[in-house]
DNA sequence: TCAGATGGTTTATAAAATAAACCAATTTAC
DNA sequence: GTAAATTGGTTTATTTTATAAACCATCTGA
């Protein structure tokens, strides 16, 4: 059977290059809602993702405010489908 | 977003439980050799699935030699089918 | 000015996966 | 017939992950 990329198959990971997989980009807080995770959790998952090289991590401002954009990089798009490539012969969909 | 049931967003656990729903049934030593897994580490996962109600483990003879047979449950195969319609909301396939 | 929010990061803890060691029964090779 | 290897596992220890808790800096309104 075919390896899952372990990256990927972490709820919280998965959720995040889910949504950038259909978003273009995304800030840490709308991140954070839409996945209803915490702040510390999602912190590190986004660090992880990063260091793969699946998403780039921008720490600019809004205003005043510091503002964290996502994006999923081209390598990310490739593994995410990669990753459901492979769940397709675990669900068989 | 929906949970994924951490029971099953487990590449082994998910890998014995997708056999099992095609199969009917299948004993231990078919599961090692189709997941590649490790013998430890495939009886801690059967436990945890057997434990859950997913599936059942029956440990019989076939003639001399002791055999190990899993089965899914109906409760395993609903929470497979769950488990499936959830991730489709992540890859969305 | 000081009591929250906001937007995070770092560190500690709990849970999971994996590997290593072990055990009992059974073959196989001398 | 007995020692060595194989088969079919289980148990325990180690490593890796995920999660939560604590913290920090900046900003905002009373």
């Amino acid at each position: 059977m075919k390896e899952l990329d372990p990256l990927l198959h972490s709820q919280l990971r998965l959720a995040v290059m889910s949504i950038l997989m259909n978003v273009d980009e995304a800030d840490f807080v709308y991140l954070k809602e839409k996945t209803d995770a915490t702040a510390g959790n999602l912190s590190v998952q986004l660090d992880k993702l990063s260091s793969a090289g699946y998403i780039t991590v921008e720490k600019g401002f809004a205003g005043k405010k510091t503002r964290t954009v996502c994006r999923v990089t081209p390598q990310g798009r490739k593994a995410f489908e990669e990753y459901v490539d492979a769940l397709r012969e675990y669900l068989n969909l």
